[in-house]
RNA sequence: GCGCCCGUAGCUCAGUGGAUAGAGCGCUUGCCUCCGGAGCAAGAGGCCACAGGUUCGAGUCCUGUCGGGCGUACCA
């Protein structure tokens, strides 16, 4: 049955129960919630009384098929074929377009894909790049002019550090396969992190061993005495045990010789391993809080920064090599700028394969160097304006003084740093100013992760400030981040899951599935479904869950075709494929047929489907409104869903006519709705697989 | 301190005021002589974190509490 139910009555009848109430007096002395207790009960009765009556005048009027009264709800029924021919006639005749919304006034661009070069392209970059591809198809599906923007940060502190590790650790070294190089350089990157903060850690590390285990702290006194033995030099082991045994945090520049960690360090090491072979049950100690790490824990730390305890003694003068490197970038010394430009031509053309390969297509591509230079103008015009000032040395916009804000809400947002380089924001008030004006952009979209919300709103909130109107339409999509079963991605803690990687081990897995279900396939078309198959399971799992939620990514769980996934949806389309492959008749002659089919008396599931597929626009219109692909990601899910359910119970092709032309036209029509809605995620729809 | 997000089945998640709260995974059990079993069907599994409130009606809206995460002037 095809049909809509009401609940007014049941409202109205709630009205009248307490009205008649009242009337009668009923309710004196009582509270307004001891009323409305009374009242509920006649309500049931009269919502009941009502919705039967209201039911029997339209069923009278005799416009619907069948108008009944359920629980105080009116159903309504409609004549199912009538509305069936209508609906699937649309579909088929507007193919590719069944959901596109009419055109709407404003132009769109969205920004996503905001990569840095000179680091790795990972996992939670997918899910970046997913999101704006989706959103950018479902604005467009909507009636929004959309142009796709990508914004690759190929400046900043993160790629000087890179050249200077690169420059003075791997000097003229460059992987044999040039696809290779913008993941070397990613690793480059990760080793100059991990170099320059290797000092930290280390300290970091003792200070910890002081507060937390207490028989370290106990040992120490023997420790550096034994230390004592072998180093002329007191002055320094005489800190180190003040320091450790005060609990309190060491500087290293306290230190005359460099090398008394270093000595101090094996001793550590035979310390630590002595704990965790001959364990000693913890006791608690009035006033001592109790440990946050166990000592195999605390060993596993030692060992991790024992790897590389030769870069103690020259990791003190790193930070002036990388502010040396900064200098010379800020002077443009050629033989750096060469540099940049060379490395950074390498992640370029990486992302290019990456982008390439999910379907990313950009209209303008953004770069953060090319408006350092913008920006700090209109630095310089925000303080002659009076918007900007100087605070602290440095230019900011204290933006809730200037709104009039008694309560903090957008704080101050600093534009320029004191030694007059660029920060994030200075880049981004040029780039939006830049779409605004040079690209006519009537709403700025930039999908970028939750934890810069606050800044999206100051830049916003700034350019109202500056006088830009459409500042006010402009929007950040906050999204969640992607972390690991065991944690946050660190590339620290070495556990960053490459996009590329990634990509193998699910296209490995894919052709091996392909293989071994469809052998028959020609080897070039098992590789393509291998593909389809395995970046589409890739592109679900990362937008099948909503922009606020946190995505732990499970391999496993990418490595499954099964259930809830973009293959289990493929596979419906595929099966839609070949039935209508099997029927003799092309889409345009099923076509032609759709005004006049004859179900019969449609089942539950033909039914389903009908409903699902009349619901597409309107789910596009809401996703597009809410910048939300998960919902196009459910409403597909449960489309084939639906679907395999159908066809599992309905025979097709052997149904006797007219039911068996009617069931081939819902099929190529939901073919057609299943393969436009993986086409908002950007996601294939193979015929077979 | 202030602000934002999350808390629903063992696990991962849908459900943005309506009828008996749903999927997937995992577990138990059926279904390939029938358009392809990457599928279908059935079963077990829930004080929707807690406490108030608004409403005829609350997982959903409001207030508070607890637990977890993230922001909060020179990182991006």
């Amino acid at each position: 049955m095809w049909g809509v139910a009401s609940s007014v009555c049941m409202s109205l009848a709630s009205d009248l129960a307490l009205k008649e109430l009242e009337a009668q007096g009923a309710l004196e002395g009582l509270s307004k919630k001891e009323a409305k207790q009374k009242s509920s009960g006649a309500a049931r009765e009269k919502a009941l009384a009502l919705s039967a009556a209201v039911a029997a005048r339209i069923e009278a009027e005799g416009s619907f098929k069948t108008v009944e009264a359920v629980n105080g709800y009116i159903n309504i029924t409609f004549d199912e074929n009538a509305v069936a021919a209508r609906l699937l006639s649309e579909v088929l005749a507007a193919g590719a377009d069944y959901g596109q919304g009419a055109p709407k006034s404003g132009r769109v661009m969205v920004e996503h894909s905001q990569p840095n070069t000179h680091k790795a392209f990972h996992i939670g970059h997918l899910r970046n790049t997913m999101l704006g591809i989706a959103v950018s198809n479902i604005l467009a599906a909507a009636g929004y002019e959309v142009l796709q923007a990508t914004y690759p940060g190929d400046i900043g502190m993160h790629v000087i550090k890179c050249l200077w590790c690169y420059e003075c650790f791997h000097a003229g070294e460059e992987p044999a396969d040039p696809t290779m190089r913008g993941r070397w350089l990613g690793d480059i990157y990760a080793e100059s992190d991990a170099r320059l903060s290797y000092r930290k850690e280390v300290l970091a590390f003792l200070h910890l061993l002081s507060k937390e285990d207490q028989e370290f702290v106990a040992a120490i006194d023997r420790l550096l005495k034994l230390l004592w033995r072998k180093n002329t030099e007191g002055e320094d082991i005489a800190y180190l045990l003040g320091r450790l045994t005060t609990q309190t945090e060491i500087n290293a520049d306290q230190l005359r010789e460099q090398d008394v960690i270093a000595k101090f360090w094996p001793i550590i090491g035979d310390f630590l391993r002595d704990a965790v072979a001959n364990p000693k049950p913890y006791v608690p100690v009035e006033g001592v809080p109790e440990p946050t790490t166990t000592p195999e824990e605390r060993l596993a730390t030692w060992e991790d920064l024992n790897q590389h305890i030769d870069w103690w003694v020259p990791s003190q003068g790193w930070q002036d090599q990388v502010k040396a490197t900064f200098a010379r970038w800020e002077k443009q010394e050629p033989a750096i700028v060469k540099l940049w430009e060379e490395t950074r031509a390498w992640s370029l053309s990486d992302f290019e394969r990456i982008f390439n390969e999910v379907g990313a297509r950009f209209d303008v591509w953004f770069f953060e160097s090319q408006v350092e230079d913008e920006g700090k103008e209109i630095v310089r015009e925000l303080l002659d304006k009076g918007i900007a000032e100087i605070s602290q040395g440095l230019p900011v916009v204290k933006i809730d003084e200037k709104l009039g804000l008694t309560t903090e809400t957008y704080r101050t947002l600093p534009i320029l740093r004191s030694d007059g380089s660029s920060l994030y924001a200075t880049k981004d008030l040029a780039l939006t100013k830049r779409k605004l004006v040079d690209y006519g952009v009537d709403r700025a979209i930039w999908i970028v992760d939750v934890r810069q919300s606050l800044y999206f709103e100051q830049i916003v909130k700034v350019l109202e400030l500056w006088g830009f109107e459409q500042a006010r339409q402009a929007a950040h999509v906050p999204y969640e981040m992607v972390v690991l079963p065991d944690g946050v991605i660190s590339s620290r803690k070495g556990n960053v899951p490459l996009y590329e990687e990634i990509r193998d081990q699910v296209l490995a897995r894919a052709r091996e599935i392909v293989r071994e279900k469809n052998p028959e396939l020609a080897p070039g078309k098992q590789e393509l479904v291998a593909r389809q198959v395995g970046l589409g399971s890739l592109k679900y799992a990362m937008l099948a869950r909503d922009n606020n939620r946190i995505v732990t990514f499970d391999l496993e769980e990418a490595l499954s075709f099964e259930g809830h996934s973009a293959p289990y949806i493929q596979y419906a389309h595929a099966r839609a494929s070949r039935i209508l492959e099997h029927s003799g008749s092309t889409i345009e002659e099923l076509a032609a047929k759709a005004g006049t089919v004859d179900f019969g008396v449609l089942s539950a599931e033909e039914l389903a489907l009908l409903q699902a597929m009349a619901a597409f626009p309107g789910e596009i219109e809401k996703s597009a409104a809410e910048y939300r692909p998960l919902l196009i990601a459910t409403y597909v899910y449960e489309l084939a869903k639906s679907f395999n359910e159908f066809y599992h119970d309905h025979p097709v092709l052997k149904a006797e006519e007219p039911v068996r032309t009617a069931r081939l036209v819902l099929v190529a029509a939901v073919r057609r709705v299943l393969a436009n809605a993986l086409g908002l995620l950007q996601i294939d729809a193979p015929d077979e697989m």
